[in-house]
DNA sequence: AGATAAGTTAAACAAACGTTTAATTTAAAC
DNA sequence: GTTTAAATTAAACGTTTGTTTAACTTATCT
């Protein structure tokens, strides 16, 4: 008669194997692309039979949009919690920074998907998620700005949309051409990778975004 | 008997039918990813036979590969050229990133099957001819830092590798959420987008870098 | 323990993939 | 004008694709 379907409710009650399917959908979307990588290699490396993934998640598109749902928990409440802090007005320039790379380098496998699924249109993926968090995380940096800015901190001419493009880029510039640049900064496994985004590459967006803050003509 | 197949040289002479074939393997390469897009996808957009790809460049990859010659031409000399100009060192930084942008701005198809593609360990591509330009290009730019530094216009203490990062990185972030951004920049069409890629973004960029290279702590 | 639902599997499905073949048309050379 | 090579085509090749089916096992519940 009638079988049992999985429905994946915004509640989000993922069991273990559910889990370790995205975790390996993430790593094999980010390392192939969604097209390049096949239902039959997520099966397989994630040690399950190819049709889970249709009785989970009832096809490979949803299994995406379940991904992204899974991986964008709540960025805007770490943002307003570093923001409420009682320290200067530039300390929290530096404190923000920190936070969005360390986030986006930690999810920087399924923000990559994102980049590349995003602007196709051939793709039928629900981003409507993605680009709400987007603009209630801008809306947090756009009130930080304006304020920095009436307390004579920052300069009033900004292009404030584009600060944030300017620290995202600068990290997925470096991470999409790492095979380029680890040969330049003796990058040669995770754990160099790491020490190097959160120090070196961290501090280089810290001077240029308080650079741009504070820059008069 | 034995039939005769092209062979892309070096040298690189292609009739009006391969170049068309490029053109639109890269629109469609871009739009929808390496592995999203077919060879029958792209003959039948082109309007020649799918078997025409396999008869001009051999294969897929192998198109791909050409595609990427045929667009990596001399940015170098552009570089040196308005880097030997006789004005000022900061006035250079402007046209430095004027050109890059307007460079990478044009290309961007192309840079966008570059970043996809390149990190995809399951690919074949051969990416030197990229990676030396790439290379060539930086040594150019540190030379023009370094000396900037000499003359006391620019701060010693710069991490150069990630300035260019920063360059392409603010744009290709804005590029990659376009679909974000045209609803706060009022972007409707491919000349609006133009317009504000070589007027607001590349000001943006300008005033960022020239405030990273100036700024003391 | 027996009944019902959930989980798991190998096999099969049609569709799409990149590429090759062989036949034919078009162009170039002599 | 005949010959030879290049260009073009439709059809077929063998794989791989995402998904469904139906049979089976395991777990849950009364």
């Amino acid at each position: 008669m009638f079988k049992f379907v999985p429905v994946i409710l915004k509640t989000m009650e993922l069991n273990e194997k559910q889990i370790q399917i995205l975790t390996v959908a993430e790593k094999l979307f980010a390392e192939n692309g969604f097209d390049g990588t096949s239902v039959r290699h997520i099966a397989k490396e994630a040690k399950v039979n190819a049709a889970m993934i249709s009785y989970y998640f009832g096809s490979k598109e949803r299994l995406l949009e379940t991904l992204l749902v899974y991986r964008s928990a709540d960025f805007r409440m770490e943002l307003e919690t570093v923001l409420s802090k009682r320290n200067s007005t530039l300390d929290k320039v530096n404190e923000v920074v920190q936070l969005v790379i360390r986030r986006v380098h930690n999810n920087r496998r399924m923000y990559k998907i994102i980049h590349f699924e995003y602007s196709n249109e051939s793709r039928k993926i629900d981003f409507e998620d993605y680009i709400n968090q987007k603009l209630s995380n801008y809306k947090v940096i756009e009130d930080f700005i304006k304020q920095g800015q009436n307390e004579g901190v920052f300069t009033k001419d900004l292009n404030i949309p584009l600060i944030v493009p300017t620290i995202l880029g600068t990290y997925f510039n470096f991470y999409y051409n790492l095979r380029f640049f680890e040969v330049l900064h003796n990058i040669t496994d995770e754990k160099s990778l790491d020490n190097y985004v959160h120090t070196t590459l961290t501090q280089h967006i810290q001077k240029t975004i308080k650079a741009l803050l504070t820059y008069e003509n």
